[in-house]
DNA sequence: ATGAAAGCGCTAACAT
DNA sequence: ATGTTAGCGCTTTCAT
């Protein structure tokens, strides 16, 4: 009897041996034409690309991490895949000029999908982590440091870990946004942004009142940090509105959404600087003044410390300030005169 | 001479064996509990799991893969992240309902990254594949197809290859955003979209000619399929205002946004509905009417037919098409006498 | 109910 | 310049 060599259904998937055997080589030499060894002779190098051609060989990347003892990946975990785009979009960058490849997941804004994600990505063995942290302690990752673990939190610190951050200049970029509205004529300028407990509505708050200090307007009614909710933000923009604020500052891209949805046609009426930049700002009316964070260098910055820690993990644990910039397209620059 | 056990830098990584040791049990117990095999006394469950915490073991999941012959992970090859954030979504936990995490890249948009981030994942050596084909061919997965992997295409169908496929209706999609438009007095509607070398664009420009002809409107100077640019965008809806159009359909997104960028405050003179819905579409004024798709199922049917290929290689490729949803917000129902 | 040993597909010492 | 061999960390027959 004759073995039937074509089989109905799929193929077995050819591994480096059969490679080798069909190339009439060793293993170890088809080994080096995958890793493109230059020591191997230019005879076999094509005999043993023909068999890897004729045979469909895709290499084995988990066997070759394992064996390598390196994943060449690195892992990152953001919010949202969508918002985060530019920041992800830079981090992607940088780490294949580094000869990374990058694993993203989405956090959801939710703190236990963090640490199931981050878990995911060590138990993949990520040779380092970018995370944009959500919850208020990250404890369960000290094991991980502690093994070695590059790890870079961006857009905010992360607590309860000894970690390098990279975070915009928060307090700079409200400072830009007050100083335009009240070199626009605006006294009476309003804030609405995220809860205190969220780190950048921490700082994004207090520069606010900082500058309402230095300025001298008036403060009361007028610094509204909190949950994001739709009712809560009715509430105070109904608030703000009794108390005569001409102008608003709103904390983060979210808000400044559900306030212009609110809003509708009387958008127009209210001066309005939004922290964070979005896809479409511009195309509102009246166009949306934003402070802007710059993601590409976040991005680049993160993938810089961590390829720095990679090769000194004993280098002392550094925090990078990255400049926001003030982009006027409208909104900001309403007087208010014109408010009404 | 006694060795120094607490040393500087990071601590080696427990391994399973390590567990197996410190625990005093052998190494397939350990791997018993870490499996949560019900079969292990109750007394070594407890006392694996506290050498586990102590020693901050994680298991390798490479490993894991290796010996299993399975990685429990599908790949997802999107356009762009951002857009396909609802598609994306519905995949993320339909797979998650399975039991699969989700591998997710972007394509850009480029054929060259499509075919090596899908390679990259073959390499990975995913379960299945969902693709969101961007390239004319995709001849390259020919042999990954042999080799047994499950690949469904969303959005349009893989040439060269039979695959599964999962699409919007896009015929279906265009008459009804002609219908509204004519249903609320437009005779002259253009219609502006992508080149009719991508499958979407010549399904869309094909629907709306024939839209046209039933309707009896005028067909000259109004059907615009080409690529996506700023000065084409300009020069159509230069055409088209001398054509004397009062209506106008865009067949994607980027083109919809385009469009209103240019229309800037004029947007209201001119009746309009996008093909494809995005973030803040309502809260533009006027609000955009769009047809929008419905990725949820989408997504849970790409995910629905790789479990059924998985389970059945040889059932017969199918092709699932989704419907579509007109919802209006305003402006697809301006009317020919409104516009100027 | 538990352990010893083989091996998943690959790379890296070590021959030769 | 090329081949042999020993693992990487885990799961899984197969004994016990």
């Amino acid at each position: 009897m004759v073995e039937v060599s074509e089989q109905r259904g799929p193929r077995k998937r050819a591994t480096m041996l059969d490679v080798a055997a069909a190339a009439g080589v060793g293993l170890r030499t088809v080994s080096r034409v995958v890793n493109a060894d230059p020591t191997v002779g230019s005879h076999l190098v094509s005999r043993v690309q023909a068999a890897i051609a004729d045979l469909d060989y895709v290499p084995d990347e988990r066997a070759q991490q394992l064996r390598r003892g390196r994943s060449g990946t690195i892992g990152a975990a953001v919010r949202n895949l969508a918002d985060a785009h530019p920041v992800l979009d830079a981090v992607d960058r940088a780490a294949r000029a580094e000869q990374l490849a990058l694993l993203a997941v989405s956090t959801d804004d939710d703190e236990d999908r963090e640490r199931e994600a981050v878990l995911a990505m060590c138990r993949r063995r990520v040779d380092g982590l970018v995370i944009e942290p959500i919850g208020l302690r990250h404890d369960y990752l000290a094991a991980e440091i502690d093994a070695g673990m590059p790890v870079v939190a961006v857009d905010r610190p992360a607590a309860g870990i000894a970690v390098d951050a990279v975070i915009s200049d928060n307090a700079s970029g409200i400072g830009m946004a007050y100083r335009q509205l009240a070199v626009h004529g605006h006294h009476r300028i309003g804030y609405l942004g995220d809860d205190e407990r969220i780190f950048t509505g921490r700082e994004r708050a207090a520069a606010f009142r900082a500058c309402v200090a230095a300025g001298g307007g008036p403060l009361d009614g007028m610094v509204h940090p909190g949950p994001l909710s739709a009712a809560r933000i009715t509430a105070v923009l109904d608030g703000l509105r009794r108390a005569g604020a001409t102008a608003l500052i709103t904390g983060n891209a979210e808000t400044t959404i559900e306030v212009l949805r609110q809003l509708g046609p009387d958008a127009g009426r209210l001066a309005m600087i939004g922290f964070d930049d979005f896809p479409l700002a511009d195309i509102l009316r009246p166009a949306l003044t934003v402070v802007a964070q710059d993601s590409r260098q976040i991005g680049a910055v993160a993938i810089d410390l961590l390829v720095k820690r990679t090769a000194d993990p004993a280098r002392p644990v550094q925090t990078v300030t990255v400049p926001t910039e003030l982009i006027p397209r409208g909104s900001g620059e309403i007087r208010p005169e014109e408010v009404g």
